[in-house]
DNA sequence: TTTCAACACGAAAACGTTTTCGGTAACCCA
DNA sequence: TGGGTTACCGAAAACGTTTTCGTGTTGAAA
């Protein structure tokens, strides 16, 4: 087991100093062709690399992001992780991955550890207790200490950071919209609780549009689910008991859930009743029927948060405070379980 | 913006030296008490956090486990990571992601820049490209320089290292007994090219399950799908060219599309046609039907893969070259692609 | 012969820790 | 009063780099 060659033991070996051998792997002008080569031939054959840790502590630079989310078992995630990757990977960085699954305290934890030198930056997407608290004072600490944070889908207004967002509300107006031009009448929404950001701006879109068609707003159709496991019993109760004929659901599980739920009571779809879901996931392409639904771009939020990211961790001129927020185009991609 | 505060600072502030400081937060009985609670409340007051990489520079201990797999957007991996993360938390590690893409310049490249002086150790799982070049230095190379690694899923025979897999060939082999004690006579196999080690063992499992009950192997309905994208076609021809009564999959995408294809047929499932497929992931669950599957327990892999390598790592006596090959349970969860 | 530049290289600081070793008082006991 | 212990603290090395600055040697020009 030979252990990693360092600096010193070339300069040892080779009888020179530790300048040298660092300045001759650099090809400085300062050392003499001779001793350079010579260096760097056994720095060759003894396949050196310097050390990163070193690196970042001199560097006072770890090329390293600092990813947390709430979970890594999600389509969605998965995707916005995997766009990151990709842009780190170009510009020489690494991802560090931290989930919170769904809790303050791991959130606050994971963002402490990683800011004690760890990571250059964040990227991140809030979990639902977060959100719920409205506690942003780990946020606010990193950020004052000068990392850079970008946010992803479940931001905060309440921080001024680079955020990368979908238009939640305008999504979900057209998706609404949509069923409504196919002619549905009935329409009902599922989604998550309110202090979901996101589900609360799709919960917005879905009234928006409904408003605009001067359709009547029943709460009866209005499922606000919080245990997304056990939502099949609400969700047959809502198909049985309302004679509706559209479903708009704020991720692909409910949709699925529904649909599964309407065939069961022989329901027709897409005739009788249309779903639209959103976030394009596995799910939704491989369910029968396949699911129209409302694609939110995953890799392509990962790739520009962790463009936006570098570029600030990249700039020189460290404090320019204009937070940009950029929103990524969704599109509707139709399916089998609507009409048109 | 302030800044992170080091020992030199609260050093220079209070007029001590550093190693006083340091004794003091670490509750030294070298220090007197007035210094020390003095010391102490200042660091509190600044929030003082020891930097990562100082420690891991001095340590030579990163507390980080480097993972390298082929994909994250794959329900499996994910899965992993999540049971790998589990644990490292647990044990105050961190995790580092690289993904290779399936390809083998991108795993040792990913490999060699987190080797030097990153992560302590890896877990990783080969890219197909690794496995039909059957190129393993890197991860010798690795291994020699004194990093463990844990290997999972797809892994190497040829490197000695601590190994986490579940037995494909025997879980492949009573899934075939399921489908054939179930009545089906002509079953078919769909599986991955050959190199792809865990498609082989399974491969393997269907052929044993079919001589132990003297079944004739018919070479026209065992299919081999290189790419994963375009297999509707040759899958669709199948079913049709052939009159199989059952179908076990390799993955649960090749079982999800196998059967739609049968109901566009009008086959009846699981009355004519029994499906099962390997993975337990989210299609099978939300399928209609959905589908029984050799459920591959990611969470438990990635757990006993952070195990096994933190062990060895916090281990004193470093050189145990006893290698352990984990076999983590497979069972099959039947639903209702399958009669029984 | 002196002077000066060019060349080649090394010493040392710096990044932020931890830890070993020494040192200086004050105190105790004979 | 002398010797020894104890309590408290600081200097410095170490981890592996990079970079600034200094220094010695050479050769050529004056």
């Amino acid at each position: 087991m030979k252990r990693k060659v360092t600096l010193k033991q070339i300069a040892k070996e080779l009888d020179v100093s530790i300048s040298t051998v660092s300045k001759s792997l650099k090809n400085s002008s300062e050392i003499s062709e001779d001793t350079r080569l010579k260096v760097q031939a056994f720095a060759k054959l003894y396949n050196y690399k310097p050390n990163n840790i070193a690196l970042s502590l001199k560097n006072k630079k770890t090329k390293t992001i600092g990813i947390i989310i709430p979970e890594i078992v999600h389509h969605f995630f998965a995707t916005v992780i995997s766009g990151i990757e990709q842009v780190a990977n170009e510009k020489g960085y690494n991802v560090i991955v931290c989930l919170s699954d769904e809790s303050f305290d791991k959130e606050v934890i994971n963002l402490e550890m990683l800011a004690n030198g760890s990571t250059d930056g964040f990227i991140m997407s809030l979990s639902k207790e977060t959100q719920q608290k409205k506690d942003f004072h780990h946020l606010q600490e990193v950020i004052n200490q000068g990392m850079p944070i970008v946010m992803f889908d479940r931001v905060a207004n309440e921080i001024l950071a680079d955020k990368v967002i979908i238009d939640d509300l305008l999504a979900a107006y057209q998706a609404v919209n949509y069923l409504i031009e196919e002619g549905r009448k009935k329409i009902a929404l599922i989604t998550t609780v309110d202090y979901v950001s996101v589900g609360k701006l799709r919960t917005e879109g879905y009234l928006k549009a409904l408003k605009d068609h001067n359709i009547s707003i029943d709460e009866k159709i209005i499922l606000k689910i919080e245990d997304i496991d056990n939502c099949s019993d609400v969700i047959q109760k809502l198909i049985i008991e309302n004679d509706i004929d559209g479903i708009f659901a704020v991720n692909e599980l409910f949709a699925v859930v529904a649909i599964k739920e309407a065939l069961k009571k022989a329901v027709k779809i897409p005739e009788e009743l249309s779903v639209i879901a959103f976030t394009d996931g596995i799910i939704s392409k491989f369910s029968t029927p396949t699911i129209t639904t409302v694609s939110q771009n995953g890799v392509k939020m990962g790739r520009k948060a962790a463009e936006m990211l570098i570029e600030r961790l990249e700039t020189e001129d460290e404090e320019d405070e204009r937070y940009r927020t950029e929103v990524i185009e969704t599109n509707l991609i139709s399916r089998e379980s609507t009409k048109t």
